[in-house]
DNA sequence: AGCGACGTTATTGTATACAAATAGCTTGCG
DNA sequence: CGCAAGCTATTTGTATACAATAACGTCGCT
């Protein structure tokens, strides 16, 4: 995809995320052109990525909405998410190498330094702990597995956890992060596999303790 | 997607799995589009999902290739498949109801009858075989989770594990599935675990050992 | 002969027009 | 008043034309 197309897939992606688009809006596709000024056929391919993402549902017949996910849903989306993205660490701590465990040393502490100012910096840390996890999957060297987890890592409940962290709730994240890479280090599958299915479920009951007075949890 | 796409997309996923178009050959939009008698609009789809599933894969700008899955691709499906499987499995023992299981003990009684006749109905066990994996699925109830094994379960590489299967490797089989049921009758979790991760570790050794001599596995 | 710049060609990206299908309303009937 | 059938308007699906871009071969230079 090119500019047209990733522009579209931008903007349509910010404007669900910004809440603008609320679940259960329908997005035509005529709109959405209007809106990025470009003409549908970027918009298909852009609507398309955001679909397999499950940003966006498609109905019975086929008009597409901003999705809504229940509770149960996001629950089985983290465990799921644990599983495989647990057996991506346990494959990786086979795999990782000086090179690549540097660039996770540098990740973290970008964490860390967006975790540690006066008011935490979510941005920064979301931007980072996005190429941490994707330098684990990477390192993991199956492209199924990874194309897998693309579709089940949901940057919207990502970020929604990350908003309702608290300090202390961050630098955990980091730490978790640091044990991850100390696994690695040993190249203890187990170790690794361990610590991240843990570091994934405590983020969903972060996320769980805050959306349970909602009805719509995304 | 409607009748073009859809049909672009069964054309061009045959071409593939038939070794018509062997791995690592270019796809054009254009030929694919002669190919299937539609334009190239519904083709890009079609593309975008084989993308999607790995069937092929995109070269650093933009061409389309058949994807060549090594000896470790078709190891990882089976593993991501028998822990997501193993998973389902587990989620439809608490699940099961007596109509459900009526249904999955008729659904192996017709496997058994394939299995047990003097030539083995290979196609019968098959169509008998992915019902049986279905109900299991459904009875999960998580539409998350059935996504993610469909785009998985590759039927031709089920197919070409069972062609290899002898009597007594099929009578395995159901034998297996005997066992599930009767974890699921007990509603017991991890029994219906334990037993669907090592009927689908079974099913890969099997299929390994006849791909072992050839270069590429599908 | 080797190497690089250029032009040609093949391929993908985008826009637009039109066809098909679907949802929602309106109207008529019971 | 409810409901269903049909019409209309909206939306998605497909085809085609054209633009942009990347691969490839050619020609010229050193």
């Amino acid at each position: 995809m090119s500019r047209a197309a990733d522009h579209a897939y931008a903007e349509i992606r910010s404007l669900i995320l910004s809440g603008d688009a609320p679940p259960g809006a329908p997005l035509t596709e005529e709109q959405m052109a209007d809106l990025c000024g470009v003409s549908r056929t970027p918009v298909r391919d852009a609507l398309r990525r955001l679909e397999v993402e499950l940003y966006v549902v498609r109905s019975d017949s086929q008009r597409l909405f901003v999705a809504d996910w229940s509770r149960e849903d996001v629950d089985e989306m983290f465990t799921l998410r644990g599983m495989l993205e647990a057996h991506a660490a346990a494959r990786a701590a086979r795999r990782f190498d000086a090179t690549a465990l540097d660039a996770l040393r540098d990740c973290n502490a970008a964490i860390e330094r967006a975790v540690g100012e006066a008011t935490p910096d979510i941005t920064g840390f979301l931007d980072a702990n996005r190429i941490f996890h994707r330098i684990i999957v990477e390192t993991a060297q199956s492209p199924r597995l990874a194309a897998t987890l693309a579709t089940l890592v949901e940057q919207p409940v990502v970020r929604r956890t990350a908003l309702h962290y608290g300090r202390e709730q961050l630098a955990q994240s980091a730490q978790e992060h640091r044990e991850l890479i100390t696994a690695f280090e040993a190249h203890d599958a187990d170790w690794a596999h361990g610590v991240m299915s843990a570091h994934i479920r405590r983020a969903f009951h972060a996320f769980a303790s805050h959306v349970a007075t909602r009805a719509s949890a995304v």
